[in-house]
DNA sequence: TCAAAATACGGAAACGTTTGCGAAATTATT
DNA sequence: AATAATTTCGCAAACGTTTCCGTATTTTGA
C-alpha cells in the first residue's frame, strides 16, 4: 500500500545488508560516511517510505499524541488544538483528535480504546458529564502519559493547563459591579466542572467583597441542547428577582444569552450587562453590542501542552508528568456589553 | 506501554497456543464454542488489549483515517469532522486530522507523510493556494484511497462530495437581484478554488439572466489576514462604484463584511444586502442584522465521506472510488440582511 | 612486526499479531 | 469395524523495523 519498497528491497538494490542501510538511514555512526552517501540517495530514488507500524512495534512508540475533548465546534477547542499541532507537527508527530460530544460513555469508551497504545500520551479536557474519574485514573496509574487543560481533574496527580479561572472570573464579576450591577446571574455547564467550580469561586467572592449575595435563582445549570439553554436563561432573565448583570462562565452560555436576550425586550447593557469566558475574539466585537470578554491564552495552552509532552516523549529518561498545575493568565476585554450608560 | 500483557502471555495463562488465542478472539469457526468462552473470559480478566501495530503491521491496514483541511476555526470544517466521525467511530477507526492552515507548502509535507500508510484513506479539502495538485495526483496515482469534500481538485479521479455550489449561488443572487439590487459585490478567497470558480460562475449567470454586468473592482479576492481583508472590503464599500449587494462566498468573509460594515455608515440591509455561505446559523442569527445564509449540509457531507471510505476499507475485494462528483444541496435560508426595506 | 583497538558491516532475534498448514482427536459414513 | 470426514488445535512463518552480537578488515600503538 506504500510505495512497496521496504527495507529489504532498498538492501537488496545496494547489495547491502538490512541492518546497514537501517543503521545508515538512522545516520548511525558504525557506517561509514561513503555508504550513508549511497544509501540515502538509493533511498531517495526509490522513495523509500519507512513502515510505521514496523517501527512503531519494535520501538514501542508510535509518534502519535491523542487530543481527547468535549466538542469541536468551539473556538477555543479548535484554537488549543491548533497550538498543540503547531509544536506536535515541528517535532514529526501525529494527532488523533476525538470528541466526545459531552458524552461521558463516549469518553470511556475512546479512552478504553486508546490503552492499548495507539498513542504515546493523552492531552485532554473532560466531558461536563464527567464526575466519575476512574478510568483516567486508571490510565495515569498504568504509567500513561497524560495531561489536562482547562477542564480538569484535580486529583489526578499529572500536568494540568489552566488559565487563572478563579482571578479572572473574581476581576470579571468585579468588573460588573463597578459597572453597577447588584445582581448578577451566573451560568455554567455542569457543576462538576473544575472551570465552573473555580469561576464559580471567583464570582462568589467578588459579591462577598462587595458586600452582595448571590440569588439562587439566577445560578443557571445549562445542558447540551441549545434551544432549552436559551429558554431557561430567558426565563431566568424575565423572572420576578432578574438580574441586572450576567456573568458567563463559558463561549456558548454568552452566545445562548444573546439569542435569550433576543426574544425579550431587555437592553444590553442598559438592563442588562454581560461578560463572558470566550475565545473567538472576532465574533466577540460583532455582538449587538459587542461583548465584554474574557479571553483565555488558547494558542499558548496548546503549546505548553504540546512541548511539555514532547519533552517527555523524546528525551530518553525522563520522570514523570509532575504533578503540577500550571497557569496561563487571561486577558479581560471591555466591550460595549459593559459599559454603564 | 500497554497493560503489558500480550497473546503470548494469555495464551500461557490459559495453557493454549497464541494462535488459538487469536482466532478464538477473532470468533474463527475452527476454535469451540468452550474454548471461545474460556478465552474471552480470562482475556477481560487479564484486560487484554491487542497491540494495534502488530495488528497493523500484519494486515497491512490501520484502522484509520486522515482528515486534511485548511483551517480548525471554522464551523464548515468542524461540523464536517463530526459527521466524519460519527460513521468512523461506530465502525472502529480512528481519525487523525491535520490542518494545513491554509499553505499548500504544509499541505504537501502532510500528503507526503501520509503515503507511507499511516491512515488507510484520506478525506480532504485542499487549501487556497493549492494550485499544482501534483502531490494529490501521485498519491491517487499510487492507489491511496483519497476522497475530497467542498473544496476539490477536479482533475483527480475520485469521488468528491460538494454542495450545489451553481445552483445555490445562483438562486442566492438572484434572491439579491429580486430585493432590488443591481449592483453586487462577491467576496472569495482565491480564484483557483473549485468552490470560488462554481460559487462565482452561478453568482454571474445570474446576473447575466437579469440583465446586469459585473462590476471588476467589486470582485475581491481575499487572503489569509482578516484585518488586510476587513480593510480590503472596507475601501471597495466605500469606494465609488460602492456595491447596494455582496455576495460572500465563505463564512469568513461575511463575517469579515460585517467588521467592515461596522467601520462605515452604511447600513445593513438599506444600504447593503448581504448573503453569504455560511454554516453556523448560531451566529447568523446573532448578528445585526441576522444573516441570510446559504447553509451547507455539512454533517452529512461528513457522514457521506465516512461512509463511502468504510465501505471501501472493510469490504473486502472493493472496486476503486469511482470518479463522481456527489452533490448535497444547501439550503438558503432568509434572514434580515436581505430583506427589502 | 605483531598484538590491540577501532572501523564497517552482516546474521539473526525480537516486537505482537494473523494465518497457512499439519496433526490429533472426535464424529460420521459405509 | 474400518475408513473417511469433521472438528479443534499447535507450529511456524510472515509483516518491516531496529539492535544485539559476532566478525572480517583496517588502523593504531609500542
Amino acid at each position: 500500500m506504500s510505495s512497496g519498497v521496504n527495507l529489504k528491497a532498498l538492501a537488496a538494490e545496494l547489495k547491502l545488508s538490512p541492518s546497514t542501510v537501517s543503521r545508515a538511514l538512522n545516520d548511525s555512526y558504525e557506517i561509514s560516511e561513503a555508504t550513508k552517501k549511497k544509501v540515502v540517495f538509493m533511498a531517495e530514488k526509490m522513495n523509500y517510505q519507512p513502515n510505521p507500524f514496523a517501527r512503531s512495534l519494535r520501538e514501542n512508540k508510535s509518534k502519535t499524541i491523542a487530543v481527547v475533548m468535549p466538542e469541536r465546534m468551539s473556538s477555543f477547542f479548535a484554537k488549543v488544538i491548533d497550538g498543540i499541532e503547531e509544536v506536535t507537527q515541528q517535532h514529526g508527530y501525529h494527532l488523533l483528535v476525538y470528541s466526545t460530544h459531552e458524552d461521558v460513555e463516549r469518553e470511556k469508551k475512546i479512552i478504553n480504546l486508546l490503552m492499548n497504545g495507539r498513542a504515546d500520551a493523552i492531552v485532554m479536557s473532560v466531558s461536563s458529564q464527567t464526575s466519575d474519574v476512574s478510568h483516567l485514573a486508571r490510565l495515569h496509574e498504568r504509567g500513561f502519559p497524560l495531561i489536562f487543560f482547562d477542564r480538569i481533574c484535580p486529583d489526578i496527580p499529572t500536568t494540568k493547563f489552566i488559565t487563572n479561572d478563579y482571578e479572572s472570573s473574581y476581576e470579571g464579576t468585579k468588573h460588573l459591579i463597578q459597572q453597577g450591577c447588584r445582581k448578577i446571574a451566573f451560568l455554567m455547564l455542569s457543576k462538576e466542572l473544575s472551570i465552573t467550580k473555580e469561576r464559580y469561586r471567583g464570582y462568589l467572592d467578588a459579591l462577598k467583597t462587595a458586600g452582595l449575595s448571590p440569588t439562587p435563582s439566577l445560578q443557571v445549570t445549562c445542558a447540551h441542547d441549545e434551544e432549552k439553554n436559551i429558554e431557561a436563561i430567558r426565563a431566568m432573565l424575565t423572572s420576578a428577582d432578574r438580574p441586572d448583570g450576567l456573568f458567563s462562565s463559558v463561549e456558548k452560555l454568552a452566545l445562548a444569552t444573546y439569542h435569550a436576550v433576543k426574544r425579550t425586550d431587555i437592553k444590553i447593557p442598559q438592563d442588562l450587562k454581560i461578560i463572558s469566558f470566550f475565545s473567538n475574539i472576532s465574533i466577540a466585537g460583532l455582538l449587538t453590542p459587542s461583548l465584554t470578554t474574557i479571553t483565555q491564552p488558547t494558542f499558548q495552552i496548546g503549546e505548553e501542552c504540546a512541548k511539555l509532552l514532547i519533552k517527555k516523549l523524546t528525551k530518553p529518561r525522563q520522570p514523570d508528568l509532575p504533578n503540577q498545575l500550571i497557569s496561563i493568565p487571561s486577558k479581560i476585554t471591555i466591550r460595549s456589553s459593559t459599559i454603564a450608560v
